[in-house]
DNA sequence: AGCTCGTTGTACTGATCGGTACAGTGGATC
DNA sequence: GATCCACTGTACCGATCAGTACAACGAGCT
């Protein structure tokens, strides 16, 4: 048993999420190491057995709030997923910028927030690399439907563009967050989209 | 006394230097939460007396960190004190690489490692907004230098552009480090400079 | 020489950290 | 209704954390 993490029971499955879904929330504001596993069992109500019960280690529940980190970020821009048409990429960056407004915490990306903090973690860097490869492979995947279509240059390249993309999203967040202004991240976005309109055919 | 944080003596100016050295070195491995001050104190080889007497806390410890970096990183960058053309521009994206390009540590910035912890510290994080706009206006100082020149659009605004370039040079920064590949912020700089070409008069 | 004050070494404290031990409990299966 | 096992509650551990107490040192000044 390496992995651990499995829930047999609907009830068990309710409590790994609880936790998982506390953690994600907290590390949001005060980070990895700034969030104790006992704050973390209070907030869900859970308690310590229960942690490590689903997880070897904390460093394992954190794997866990990368995934979810994924997961929420994904599931606010759903127009990502289906990227066939130039306005399908303006609602997507609409779609970008929307979480951000209605922003109750912070504005900043969480995986983007542990970039910083996991950095050079020889377990949990892959995991933030991985998620951030699978985020840009929609952003690939429907620049190349794009090309397919015609409506991008033949020469373009989808995987250095979506990796383009996604250094502006990143970077226009990072800004956005430290000023607690959104331009940045509009700027970034208006920019990235003007670049890619570059290699339209 | 609120700031505290002097040395008076060449000895004691050293021994500060020293400590706030060590300090900058680990947390940008480690983050702030992981660089305890043991840890900053033995690697310094000074002992906790000199640390609580030149600071008051560990807080105020980051807080001459952090403008540590900002001297590293403007130190490593000089020709952002002196762009007057479009060639000096380029300079200053080739200095750029070049640091990372003779990495030792990891391929990062050590402000943006800090941006996504420090997050929304009420103490730190004016401090790291500010290193940014202090290292953002060297550039738009430099823009606006082209402008007056004749050789950027009367009409660009050069804190936007600064800003965009920021947003560039940040989110290029975030993906090479989790990637362990300069890529990401070559290519980040080679759109922030064709992006401002586009106001080249 | 003696005084002063910036500077230093070491020992300590209470709180909190991640992680463990262990005795249970509850619901499904036979 | 007995059994089984995933699940839970609580008490505890050693390590480490940030911060403090306090006695001494040492260089410049008079």
């Amino acid at each position: 048993m390496e992995t651990q993490a499995a829930a047999s029971t609907p009830r068990g499955k309710r409590t790994r999420d609880a936790i998982v879904d506390a953690a994600a929330a907290l590390m949001y504001v005060d980070g990895v190491a700034g969030t104790s596993v006992d704050k973390v069992l209070a907030a869900s109500g859970a308690g310590k057995s229960q942690m490590y019960h689903y997880f070897k280690n904390k460093e394992q529940l954190v794997g866990a709030v990368i995934d979810r980190y994924l997961e929420q970020i994904l599931g606010n821009q759903p127009a990502i997923f289906t990227l066939a048409s130039w306005a399908d990429l303006e609602t997507w960056t609409e779609q970008l910028l929307d979480v951000h407004r209605r922003a109750g915490g912070p504005i900043a990306c969480p995986l983007g927030n542990l970039a910083g903090e996991v950095g050079d973690n020889p377990k949990l860097a892959p995991l933030v690399d991985q998620a951030y490869r699978t985020w840009e492979s929609h952003l690939a995947r429907g620049l190349t439907t794009l090309r397919d279509k015609g409506e991008l240059a033949p020469d373009a390249n989808p995987a250095r563009l979506a990796q383009a993309a996604m250094t502006s999203v990143q970077g226009g967040l990072l800004l956005a967050h430290i000023r607690h202004d959104l331009t940045a991240l509009e700027d970034a976005l208006g920019i990235a989209l003007a670049y890619l309109r570059g290699f339209k055919r």
